[in-house]
DNA sequence: CACTCGCATACATGATGTATGTATGTTGTC
DNA sequence: GACAACATACATACATCATGTATGCGAGTG
C-alpha cells in the first residue's frame, strides 16, 4: 500500500533538491557547492539530482526559475499597489535593489547566474521581472508618460542592470543603509531622463 | 653566462602565463579552461602559475587586472577628446558599451568575474573604469551641469551597470548592429535625467 | 504479476592544489 | 675574477575531491 502517491514523491523529492541547493548555491556559492554534500543534508544522493535535472547546471536552472518567480510576483504586487502608473514603475524598480539585497538573491541571480548560464536575457526563465519591466514602460509610453522614442527592451534591461548593480554596490558598501538612501534618489534621478519633456 | 637577467625572465613567463590564461579565459570561461591546457600552451607547467600567482583565482586577478587597465585608458583617451565635458561622459560612457561588446571583455569581466571575484567594487584593480566615470561626474556637477542632489559613487556604478548590461543585451540580440542603435538613444535617455533643471 | 521508473551505489575521468626535486641565476669571499 | 654557497624559478609526482555515467535494486502501477 502506498501512503502516498507517486507523483506526490516525485514533487517533494524535487522540491527538497531545490530546496537544498538553493540554500547550498546561496551560501556557499554555485561552484564551491558539492552535489554530494547538498543531495545528503536533503537525505537524498547525486543519484536522484541526475535523474531529475540532468546536471548541476539543470538544479542550478530550476533553483533560477524558482527565485526569479517568486521576485516576479513581489513586483508586480508592488506595481499594482502604487498610486499611479509611473510611481508603480518607479517603486518598482526600487522593489527590485530592496530584493536584490537578499544574500541568497545576489549570489544566484546576480553572481553566479551570469557565469553559470550565460546573459539573464537568454535564461529559461526568461527573466520574468525584466518582463514586468518592460510591460510597464510600454503602457507608460502609449500613455505618453515616457518618451515614445526609445526602445522599452532595451530600456528594461538598462534599468534593470542599474537596479541590480545599484543593489551590489548597496550591499558591499561598510554601511548598506547609508548606501541605500544615497542610491534612491541617483537611481530616481536617471530613471527621469525617461519622462517626456514639457 | 645569462643572454638575460633574471627579472626579464620572470617579466616574461608572467606575461607568457597571463596572455595564455587571458585567451582561455575569454574563450572557454574560466570554470571550464583547464590550467594544464593553458599553461602547457604557453610552454610551461603549472608549477610556474603556482609559484607566479598562487592559485587560479590569482591569475585571474592578474588577467582582469590588464584588461582593466587598457580599457581605463581607452576611456580616457574617448573622454579627453570630446568638445564639452557633459559629451565627453556621454561618449565614454557608450564606448564603455562598445568596448564590452568585446568576447573576451564579456566573458572574463562580466560574466565570469563577479562569480570568481565577487562585486566589481571590491576588486583588486578597484575597477579603474568606474573610477573614472566618478571622476567626470564629480567634476560635471561642480560645472553645474549635473545635479548635485545625487552621489556620485552610486550615479557612477548605477551608469556603468545600465552599461554593461546593455552591452550583453546588444552582445546576445540576433541582431547587435540593429539592437545597438536602439540602445543608444534609451541611455542617452536615462544619461539625461542626471543634467539640472532648467 | 510483470514492468516501469525513481533513486542509490560503484566506478571512471579529470581538475585543483601541495610537496618535493632540479637546475639556473645571484651573491659573497678569497 | 673564480669558485662556492645560496636563493629561487619552474617541473614532476602525488593526494584529494568533484562531476558524470553505468549499473543495480526495490517500490508503485497497470
Amino acid at each position: 500500500m502506498s501512503r502516498r502517491t507517486r507523483p506526490e514523491m516525485i514533487a517533494e523529492t524535487r522540491a527538497k533538491l531545490i530546496a537544498a541547493a538553493r540554500k547550498a548555491f546561496g551560501e556557499e556559492g554555485y561552484a564551491a557547492a558539492s552535489m554530494d554534500d547538498f543531495t545528503a543534508a536533503a537525505g537524498l544522493t547525486r543519484g536522484a539530482l541526475y535523474h531529475h535535472f540532468g546536471d548541476k547546471k539543470g538544479l542550478f536552472e530550476a533553483v533560477v526559475r524558482e527565485i526569479d518567480a517568486e521576485m516576479a510576483a513581489r513586483l508586480a504586487a508592488i506595481a499594482t499597489a502604487a498610486p499611479t502608473r509611473w510611481n508603480g514603475f518607479v517603486e518598482e524598480n526600487i522593489g527590485y535593489v530592496g530584493m536584490a539585497l537578499d544574500p541568497e538573491v545576489q549570489r544566484i541571480l546576480l553572481r553566479d547566474g551570469p557565469a553559470v548560464l550565460g546573459d539573464p536575457s537568454i535564461w529559461p526563465s526568461a527573466a520574468g521581472c525584466i518582463a514586468g519591466i518592460r510591460a510597464n514602460l510600454e503602457q507608460l509610453q502609449a500613455d505618453g508618460v515616457v518618451r515614445r522614442d526609445i526602445d522599452a527592451d532595451v530600456t528594461a534591461r538598462l534599468v534593470s542592470g542599474a537596479s541590480t548593480d545599484a543593489a551590489l554596490w548597496i550591499a558591499n558598501a561598510e554601511d548598506p543603509a547609508a548606501a541605500s538612501r544615497k542610491a534612491i534618489p541617483a537611481f530616481k534621478a536617471l530613471l527621469e531622463g525617461l519622462l517626456r519633456k514639457h
